[in-house]
Parts: C-alpha cells; sequence; structure tokens
DNA sequence: AACTGGCACTCGAAACCGCGGAGTGCCAGG
DNA sequence: CCTGGCACTCCGCGGTTTCGAGTGCCAGTT
C-alpha cells in the first residue's frame, strides 16, 4: 500500500503532466505544489512510484509520466468529478432546446461534447432494441409497395420498402394498420416479436402473404437490425496534443471510422455508470494511446444508448467526466420532453 | 501561348509530382517520359513556365513543382477523366446495392469514394428543395399533438412534432391527409405552397386553426428548412500525405466539421457538371493547399444533391475525376430505382 | 528511520559544421 | 533552336559538441 503522499505525489505528477504535456521533475514538483518536503524525498517516492509501475521515464535521467495503471489509480481513488459552472450548464441547456428533431439533438449533442471537452465527441443514437414503439405507419407508394414508418417513443424514425406477393387494398391496409399499432404501441421493441405472430391469421387468405411480409420487414426492423448508427465530431481536436505524431493520430482516425469499433468504444454496459478505459484497457490497437469515457443517457431512468468522448490518456479526467455526465443528462431530459 | 512541347513538359511535370511527391528536375523528366530532347532545352521550357505561373520552386536549385495555376492549365487542357475499370464498376454497382435505407445508401457512398480515391469523401444527401413529395402522413400522437412525416422521392424522410391549438378528431385528421396527398403527391416542393393555400377554408371554423398549424410546420419543413445534411468520410486518408505537416491537417479538419463550409465547397451549380477548385480557388483559408472534384447526382435527369471528394492539390486529377463521376452515377441509379 | 543537501553522472535536445549531390542558369558551339 | 559543359547554389544528412534538466546515491542531520 502507498503511504498518503506517495499518492499525493502521483496526483502531482498527473495533474502537471496533464497540464505541460511535458514530464514533470522532482523540482518543479515541490515548486508547483507544496508537499512540505525536499526534491529529495521526492524524488525517493518517485522511485518506489515507479518500482510499483504507476509512473515510467521516456528515458533516463528525464521527469516522470504516468503509466496507464497510474492514471487508473488516479481515477479511482483521487479524481472527482468535476461539476461544471452554472454558466456552462446553462448554455448546455440553451444549445439543446433549439433542436428541432433527434437528428438535430445527436448532431447537437456531438458539437457540445467537443466543444466542451475538446476532444473527439461519440455519440450513439437512440438504440432501437431498448426503446419503445410510438406508432407504426403502412403507406402504399404501389398497388404491391408499401412503406413502413415506425416511430420511437425517442423521436426516432425508421423507415423500409417492403415489395408485397400481391396488391393490397386500402381497406386491408386500414385494418392492419389499426390491429398493428392496437398490439405494439408503447411496447419494448423486444417485446414485439410473440405479439404479432397470429395476425396473419385473421386476415383473408388472399391477404396473409403480403400481411407476412409486413411483418417480416417490422421484425427486422426492430430486433435483428442491431445496427446502431453513431456521429462523432471534433476530429479537429486530434490534432491538438500530439505534437510529434501524425504517426498516432492516423490510427485513431481509422478506427473512428468503424462503426463496429466506436460502438464496442462505448461499452456495452447497459446501466447508466460512467465508464473509463485507460490506454491499454481499450482492446484496440492503434487506441492504446487514448482514453475513453462514456455514460449511458436515456429519455427515462434507463439507458437508451451512450455517449462519451476519446482523447488522449494525458487528459483532464475530472473535468472531461464532469461535462460528459452532465451533458448525458440535459440529452435525456430533452428526450423525456419532445 | 504555350507550345505544344512545353506543355507537354507542364504535364511531365504533374504526372511525376502527383507520383513522387517531390519537386521534379530537368533530368528526372527526360529520363522517364521520352520527350525527345535534352535536359538542357527542357531548363529553359521550364523557366519560361515558371515565368509564367505554372510551376515553381520551393528554393532556389531544387526541382519544380506545379502552382496552382499549372494544375488548372493541367486538369482543364490535358487531363480526361479515367474511366473506371469494370471491376471496379462491378464492385460499385454491389456494394451500392446492398443499401437497406436511404442513410445507407449515403453512408455506403461515403465509404465507396473515400476507398476509390483515397481522400476524403463528402456526400450531401439528397436535397428536400429540388425533389418531389412522395407521401405526407399525418399521425395523432396526443389529442392535440400530431406528428407528419415526410416522404420524399428520393427515400427521404422528414418528420416534425406538431402541437395544435385545439384536439383533432381523427376523421378530421383523415379527411386532412386525404386532401393533402391529393394534392400535393408528386409536386416539387418547391410548387407546394400555392397549392395548400386555401386549404383551412374547406374545413370548420373549429379546425381551422389547427389545419393552419399543420400546414405551417408543412411549409416550413418543405421550404424554410434549406438545412442540407452531409456525411463525410476518409478523413483518415488526410495523413496519407502531409508527412510534413500536422500544421495542414488541422484547419482541413477544421473546415471539414462545418456543414456550411461543406456545403460551399460542393458549389452551388444546380446542373450536373463536374466542377474542379483547385488549391487558392477555395474560397476558405485552409483549405488552400487542397482541391474538390464534385459532381450532382440525381435519380432523374436533374441533380438532386452533390458529392465529391477533397484531397490535397498534388491528386491524381484524371482518376479522382473518374471515380467521382462513375459513383455519382451508380448512387443516381440506385436512387432511381428505389 | 525519515528527510535533506550535495554531487557526479546520464542522456536527450538543440546548435553547429562540413559535405555530397541534385538541380539550376548560362554560355558557347553545333 | 537545341545541346553539352561548367560553375554555382543550397538543401538534407550525418557526426560532433554543448547545455541543462533530471536522476541516483551518499553522507549528514533531526
Amino acid at each position: 500500500m502507498l503511504s498518503e503522499r506517495r499518492l499525493e505525489v502521483l496526483r502531482a505528477i498527473v495533474q502537471d503532466y496533464v497540464g505541460t504535456e511535458e514530464p514533470v521533475g522532482s523540482k518543479a514538483l515541490t515548486e508547483r505544489h507544496h508537499l512540505g518536503v525536499s526534491p529529495a524525498t521526492v524524488r525517493n517516492d518517485m522511485a518506489v512510484l515507479e518500482d510499483e509501475g504507476y509512473i515510467a521515464q521516456p528515458h533516463t535521467s528525464a521527469g516522470r509520466i504516468p503509466t496507464d495503471k497510474g492514471y487508473r489509480l488516479f481515477v479511482d481513488k483521487m479524481a472527482g468529478v468535476k461539476p461544471l459552472s452554472a454558466a456552462e450548464r446553462r448554455a448546455i441547456q440553451n444549445f439543446l432546446e433549439g433542436a428541432v428533431d433527434l437528428d438535430d439533438v445527436v448532431a447537437r449533442t456531438v458539437r457540445l461534447l467537443a466543444q466542451l471537452t475538446r476532444q473527439v465527441a461519440v455519440v450513439q443514437y437512440p438504440s432501437l432494441t431498448r426503446s419503445s414503439v410510438r406508432h407504426v405507419e403502412l403507406l402504399s407508394l404501389a398497388p404491391a409497395r408499401l412503406m413502413l414508418v415506425l416511430i420511437t417513443d425517442t423521436g426516432r424514425v425508421e423507415q423500409r420498402l417492403i415489395d408485397c406477393p400481391a396488391p393490397v387494398t386500402e381497406t386491408v391496409l386500414a385494418d392492419l394498420r389499426a390491429r398493428l399499432n392496437a398490439r405494439v404501441v408503447g411496447r419494448r421493441f423486444a417485446d414485439v416479436p410473440p405479439l404479432v405472430q397470429d395476425l396473419p391469421e385473421s386476415f383473408e387468405a388472399d391477404d396473409r402473404p403480403a400481411v407476412a411480409a409486413v411483418l417480416s420487414t417490422l421484425l427486422e426492423t426492430l430486433v435483428e437490425r442491431p445496427e446502431e448508427r453513431i456521429m462523432l465530431g471534433g476530429a479537429a481536436n486530434l490534432t491538438r496534443f500530439n505534437h510529434d505524431f501524425p504517426l498516432t493520430i492516423r490510427p485513431v482516425l481509422e478506427a473512428l471510422e468503424e462503426q463496429m469499433v466506436l460502438l464496442k468504444l462505448l461499452g456495452e454496459a447497459t446501466d447508466s455508470a460512467m465508464t473509463v478505459r485507460i490506454g491499454h484497457e481499450n482492446f484496440h490497437e492503434g487506441l492504446n494511446s487514448t482514453s475513453v469515457v462514456a455514460v449511458g443517457y436515456g429519455s427515462g431512468d434507463e439507458a437508451v444508448a451512450k455517449l462519451g468522448v476519446v482523447g488522449p490518456t494525458r487528459m483532464d479526467y475530472p473535468g472531461t467526466m464532469g461535462a460528459v455526465r452532465a451533458v448525458a443528462r440535459y440529452v435525456g431530459q430533452i428526450l423525456a420532453e419532445s
């Protein structure tokens, strides 16, 4: 176990390094923080911290920088979540309230997060699988061609084209529309399948194939396509750090273009606890010197999607966590209102 | 006027520079291209080309690189549009045909363009203002709360919430829905306003405010919100060039995050001719060493939106133009089919 | 035992230097 | 009008030097 002062030294190192982006030495430490001990003592502490793997030297006789393990200890034991200022909160609220539809909410959220944290922001669209049906609409575009429009309680709209095996009359369509809505409105997506299974049987034999086609498309949309959409922004912030590396920015940009990677980045945890993944804790090569701060958000009590930021491991964790949490809350509010 | 051979020299310089990314000298030129003259002669030609402003030296006694003006002459007079190989065409077709909805079409198009050109791809969603109405749907979410869903012939779907001043009965709603569709389906957006102006008058006085609310939201969606959405991809390609400059990648990334800038980049020309804007021809600072190749695409004869790529001025213009044009065509086809 | 001042040592970053070579401009001759 | 030759320029590269921040260790103090 590390003594109290050693922890204090680690904290000081993290803070200084985050600020200056340069390895921090014993002398600078004692000057900028009043630790009440001499540089020599700090050096001894540093040697211990290094043995334990919390800090490292880029090369002999340079200052120390925190390791992933060091950052981990920092966020677990020492870093609070810095709340935002009142002004910031108001700005968030105002900015998000101007949104006209779901796309706009997500777009604004991304911008907001990127600006607030000065890092790359990632926002997942409210997931289909965790939300519920507000309305199902069926439109006839041509005699044997329908469009299915699905509206969720989070304001998301999905549409699908359906080619029917046979023409469908308006009356049948209206009938189907009414029954469908009666059964599924208000239901969670996952609960829908059993509720509509027997629907075709209540129609004339001639119409059953068409009804079946509609249902299969509906179920496909609801369940079988967990393809989640994601929006990201603030990529320009990648250039703020990384003075040394087009070398390191490259794989990050590549990773950020992969929807799958982004989804995994945000994590699959369904509860709304904030997760911080640091450096090598990220499974993905090329994200080994980045950290991800993510949290769920939702219109109600439960999270329907996640959002977060990815930045260099040397980030201001308390500040970033504060911003992420605050934005998630406000987005949740906005979604609940619409 | 430049002699035939001087043009040939310019072409050779452009091609070599695009390939090697290094200033090209007279000797290398005569070796790689059989110009039939000696290096000394080429040097004289180069001197002339430099006087005319088509090429420049990074510093005395270095090779030459093309200026923006040089590239301009190159694409105007010398560069054809390199057609894609049959294999590439097939790949495009296959890839785009897998799309399930408009979002997916756009997403796939962006990927495709980025991969094909190895540059940053920009695709504008089919514009609202230039497309026509396929269907208007009205849903009642609560007694005095409606949702308007608008489906365009390009498959785009817009939805809006409407708060009505008074509750609306289902019959009135059905009536309104039917009349609305009868009047506007198949119409271009711009033509809609006069067609619905007198609609409120045909309803009971009690319902007119609600009808008016619906109409105003509809018109707002059709006309007053020319906010276009844009998707981009392939940002990682920015790192392929620019070995020298995180300095130059920064402003580009920033510019690419501004929807407005992107829209202007694609240009406002409504016809489907391809535009190439080179270096300083771009109004925007920070895009001064990038070129933009853009072209309109559409489901029919007329362009409903644009797409293109942005890359370094030293790009393979014929190849890029070929890819952009081909992708635009196939996307047009796909949209027409859906 | 814990802390401190002192000291020799290490090693990267920056400055400096010299050189090779690609490329140029110019000129005189075909 | 083209060409070979020639002197010149300057960048890029590798090696050396210097400088200084920072370290580890030790002996001395509290």
